[in-house]
RNA sequence: GCGUCGGUGGUAGAGUGGUCAAAUACAACAGACUGUAAAUCUGUCGCCCAUCGGGCUACGUUGGUUCAAAUCCAACCCGGCGCA
């Protein structure tokens, strides 16, 4: 059974913080710097297992611990062998702690901010009401809010069916399906509104039994409305459930699921302010807990320092602050471990990241955008439901590597505007495939040296 | 031929005297989407100027009643159904 591991291939010599690598696991290796395709619920998201495997050739992908804990819950994850045998995937596989679903559910619900802000989003008036709601939410009545049936209405549907409830009764519209405490946080479950408490013990007790080669410590996703006095706040208490996430961890062993050791990396938080980011950086770099070990030949015990395997990045920020805060985080961080940078994916924020020390990405943008019709080109981003690509009849892609290349404009424009399954499915492979392999040339651009000639290259064809 | 019901914006379909350029849905045209509450959401959607807003033409056709008509009346045209 091989174990965790990572070893740089490559220090660049044009970005100092740039580097290739390869992180081992029990599955396999991924080259990096890699982008992996999120699989929230054990399947990426209109592609079949085998097509992802086979057309969209990336080296990992990402479950959530949140979503299949809900469903369809843990214990049936953990009686397949862990979610990778489930899906029927063979390579290397991470699963998110449930973390930013404090702030999805959280902070963002129903508010209309993103994981990135815009600058022009943190006045202090939206500051000030982020702050009235962000935190100690009252959720009233809400078992009512998910009768059965609702499950399947739009967003839209439930945030009206919402609102007329609440004003019928006179009752406080809910802010959020989160409340948050030192000991954890609670959780509406989005499927039927139960309950459930989620602590770092009960976030790393799910991951065993997801099984994912790699997964996350437990931490608070601040909203990027979130003023310096609530981040510090949420940043002690993520470095505290840090400490209990490695705990338990270690308590744990290896997967339930799988029988194999997995992987555990602690987040860095501290939103876009560079001192906490700092201390975050430092505080989880140097985090560690001893474990006694028997020594082979006798009674005797040995006592060994267990440090985290990796690092996630997390967070929101504004796109302006993204540089300084990713790289102020990796330049605290060991150098010699891992570094992912959460949910993020757009393009010039993988150059980016890779730039600061980024090993891997994660993020929802390629499969979402494509499930919207939006497609990455080398000429930037196309909304395939323009009128123009009814008749366009070049290729999807130009890359003859691309499964999509055999399929024309117009023909997929055809498959999306008549609500065709596969339309979803074609574009998705495109944006993935897109994605992964820009980020192996980015990894090549690093090797060979010319990683700043092959970012000039690809952004100034690439506008948005 | 007689009777009857009906003809509303690109489509379906509300509205039956003023708050109606006309609900709603679909279509159309744009936009958004970064650890997936997302096959989702937002905006526009008669014409003309326009930031609020203003002007014009419109609910089969023509004429009428009324301060005011998609809405009431008459005739006509067209369609469904029933009876000859």
């Amino acid at each position: 059974m091989k174990n965790f591991g990572f070893e740089i291939i490559k220090k660049s010599y044009e970005a100092p913080l740039a580097r290739v690598g390869v992180i081992h696991t029990p599955h396999g290796s991924i080259e990096t710097p890699a982008f992996i395709p999120v699989g929230t619920k054990a399947t990426v998201k209109s592609i079949l297992p085998e097509d992802f495997v086979k057309y969209v050739k990336s080296d990992a992908v990402l479950a959530n611990t949140y979503h299949l804990y809900l469903e369809p819950g843990s214990e049936i994850v953990k009686k397949h062998g862990g979610f990778q045998k489930m899906m029927n995937y063979t390579g290397p596989t991470f699963t998110d702690s449930g973390g930013f679903q404090v702030f999805s559910l959280g902070a963002a619900m129903g508010v209309g901010v993103s994981k990135i802000a815009k600058r022009e989003d943190l006045t202090n008036e939206n500051i000030e009401k982020n702050l009235e709601t962000n935190n100690n939410f009252k959720i009233p009545f809400l078992d009512f809010l998910y009768p059965k049936g609702l499950r399947q209405k739009s967003q839209k549907g439930i945030l009206e069916f919402f609102t007329q409830f609440f004003k019928r009764d006179k009752k406080e519209i809910p802010k959020s399906l989160v409340k948050i405490s030192d000991e954890g946080v609670e959780f509406r479950s989005i499927i039927d509104g139960s309950k459930h408490f989620f602590t770092p013990e009960k976030s790393m007790e799910i991951q065993h039994d997801l099984g994912g080669d790699i997964f996350f410590a437990f931490d608070e996703c601040t909203s990027p409305l979130a003023n310096k006095e609530y981040q510090i706040e949420s940043l002690n208490r993520t470095h505290a459930w840090a400490k209990r996430s490695l705990v338990h961890h270690q308590n744990l062993g290896v997967s339930s699921a799988t029988g194999e050791m997995q992987a555990l990396y602690a987040v860095v938080q501290g939103g876009g302010f560079q001192d906490l980011r700092e201390e975050s950086a430092k505080t989880l770099g140097e985090m560690f807990v001893e474990v006694k070990e028997k020594s082979a030949s006798a009674e005797s015990y040995s006592v060994t320092r267990k440090y985290f395997d990796g690092f996630g990045i997390g967070g929101s920020f504004t796109k302006e602050d993204m540089a300084k805060t990713v790289k102020i985080s990796t330049e605290n961080l060991p150098e010699e471990k891992p570094r992912h940078l959460l949910g993020i994916g757009e393009i010039e924020d993988l150059f980016l990241g890779i730039e600061y020390g980024i090993d891997t990405f994660d993020c929802v943008s390629p499969t979402r955008l494509a499930r919207n019709g939006s497609l990455y080109t080398k000429n930037g981003r196309i909304n395939i439901f323009n009128s123009k690509y009814k008749e366009d009849f070049s290729r999807v892609c130009d890359d003859p590597d691309c499964y999509a290349h055999q399929y024309t404009k117009s023909y997929l424009a055809h498959l999306f505007r008549s609500k065709e399954m596969i339309a979803a499915t074609i574009a998705s492979i495109h944006n993935l495939h897109f994605i992964v392999h820009l980020v192996k040339d980015i990894r090549k651009s690093v090797l060979e040296d010319r990683f700043f000639e092959f970012k000039k290259e690809v952004l100034e064809t690439y506008t948005k």
